[in-house]
DNA sequence: CGGAAATTTGGAATTATTCTAATTCGTAAT
DNA sequence: ATTACGAATTAGAATAATTCCAAATTTCCG
């Protein structure tokens, strides 16, 4: 997995050729970059309106598409709260999502020192989980 | 919290005249003993399909705003699997779902012993959770 | 330079869910 | 029983996120 989580001030065109085998479009560069930039977990018509500052005529299509194949190749993810649209984070270590109900805005959260979600699940022998995602909601603190 | 989740051969004239405040009617009591009668997680419009043998006349609407009446009385639950239709499910105790790959079939999960979601996760102090969800996917084991 | 393959694009299609406005139902008072 | 009224149901239209489609463009390679 690249270390693309911690590059903040990241410009489109620094992007190596190819990311995760994906090849790096310029709308795909720019869909990333985007995603990058502010960690807020926009939804793909905020990526749209975002991407179009700096291309004026990428097409909503082509972000749903970029965004699809960022997903499929584990460059972001996708993360689904309840049945709002899907958002999208840079964050690919392990965590999940809260929700704050007064703001709106959605914060990381990370298990504590040493957790597995799957120890504390009754889960029968030979269980293979490939996708699990758990999202909160209510008050966040601070 | 009213004990339903139990009752397993219960015909909808079984059901008091109001649950947890709210009026069952004739087409509550129906669409929530579907929910009760196959514990599978029935989408809205599977339940509008089951619902419509023993009552011809339900409509769809009927169905959705049934579903919404018995959540937001705490009845039933919504579940949200990914990009997926809703789904309801009768069991109110604390669990989260899983997926099985292979059969599609959605199985309740519960914590071990005495686990908290909320102790295993890095939330800031005052922090006031209001809604929780866990969803997994993988192959179901045994 | 060609040509094939991949990508982008605008617009149409899909589909789960919500909305609307009219009708019907349930209950309680007359 | 009849009436009245708020609540619930209904059919169908509207909404909105996402996907699909077919044509145009770009990229890659020989
Ligand atoms: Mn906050
Ligand atoms: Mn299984
Ligand atoms: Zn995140
Ligand atoms: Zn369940």
């Amino acid at each position: 997995m690249i270390s693309l989580a911690n590059k903040k001030n990241l410009k489109p065109e620094d992007f190596p050729p190819e990311i995760e085998g994906l090849r790096m479009t310029r709308q795909r560069r720019e869909v990333l970059a985007v995603i990058l930039r502010d960690r807020d977990h926009p939804t793909a018509n905020d990526v749209f309106l975002r991407a179009q500052k700096r291309m004026p005529t990428i097409s909503l299509a082509t972000v749903y598409n970029c965004l699809e194949a960022l997903v499929t190749h584990n460059i972001v993810r996708q993360v689904n709260l309840e049945r709002e649209s899907s958002r999208y984070c840079p964050n690919l270590s392990d965590h999940c999502h809260f929700q704050d109900e007064k703001s709106g805005k959605i914060h990381d959260v990370v298990f504590k020192e040493g957790v597995k979600l799957e120890d504390i699940l009754e889960l029968p022998k030979g269980t293979e989980v490939s996708h699990l995602e758990i999202s909160l909601k209510g008050i966040f603190g601070k």
